[in-house]
DNA sequence: GGATTATATTTCACTGATGAAGTGAAAAAT
DNA sequence: ATTTTTCACTTCATCAGTGAAATATAATCC
């Protein structure tokens, strides 16, 4: 384990002579792009890390989350593949593992019987109030020494570079 | 494909709802960490998809970027698993990968004959240069709309939540 | 000089993602 | 009314990426 803070200074000094032979690049984007991903893959890692002793992965966590945080508690499996980010054939393994644990539930959708309704169980619900907890003093910790103002800034930021790439990929030209 | 906008709308209704039933959840915290982890995510789907024409995955373009990037084009396994976050089962299955496609070659270190010493060829720099300056332009439309401060701004932000990041791994406590 | 440590590779196995085909139900066409 | 088409999901087979442990070889340390 040699740290974030070790890469990030190789990437930097990497990057900068790169450029000295390709001056096209851009490179304050490339090292913010470098960045992200770094910091994008130690998040994740740090997270499926605490889901782990729960015997969660991140899509499971994130489907359950997502039916916990609904008014009604449901959803269906198209809808959840959306916001979830993930294929039709996923959402069924995820179903499959939550259901399996009693932390939702499948039932036939009474308007559409080709849907299915899926519905996070009292169980699942306690269950969930059981995991986030322990997450938010990392959380805290994570964002430690960031004022409101940065906090602010950083999603504000976020958001625009979300945006942008929703742009990229709604028009595949560039 | 529904895109990162319409996911974020979702994940700050959803976290508003939880939020209001587990007031102890740092919302802003978890926003922005949900926030990074889908734009990283998005990121590295993209970068990805630059790649496949190539038939690269992320971790050999990477080592193979940071093997141009050494001033005398070359490393070890061991100290590419440590700056490309790989494990060395992976590193030496990179190094088949790219050294079959004689992109790099390896050979015996002189001065430690328990290390092997991994060089980029010529064939490897110009493939690079090859694969490279396409990625520009798209860099450029990412960060579309950002000012020089915001860019500074948001390195800054990123490289503070790395470094919090690698004081939770050091600090298992939290 | 034998034990220990370091470096890299091989083997085996796992997890999660993906694609193709299948099932059952609703909608559209005839 | 029946057929066809489309949709929502599931099943099955497969694959890519990865990880742990055993192995081989070389350096280092009492």
């Amino acid at each position: 384990m040699i740290g974030l803070g070790n890469c990030i200074e190789m990437m930097d000094e990497g990057i900068d002579r790169v450029n000295q032979v390709i001056p096209q690049l851009p490179r304050d984007e490339a090292k913010l792009c470098r960045l992200l991903l770094m910091v994008g893959t130690g998040l994740e890692e740090d997270l499926e890390f605490q889901l782990k002793p729960h015997k969660l992965n991140h899509s499971e966590f994130l489907t359950l989350m997502i039916l916990y945080s609904r008014p009604d508690g449901s959803s269906t499996p198209g809808e959840l593949c959306e916001f979830a980010s993930q294929g039709a054939t996923n959402m069924t393994r995820i179903g499959n593992a939550l259901s399996k644990r009693g932390l939702i539930v499948r039932g036939a959708s009474a308007e559409d019987r080709r849907r299915v309704a899926i519905r996070i169980t009292a169980a699942g619900r306690r269950f969930v109030q059981k995991v986030l907890p322990p997450l938010f003093p990392r959380l805290d910790t994570m964002f430690d020494g960031f004022s409101t103002t940065d906090k602010r800034n950083f999603s504000h930021l976020l958001r625009k570079l979300a945006h942008n790439l929703d742009q990229l990929h709604a028009d595949p030209a560039p």
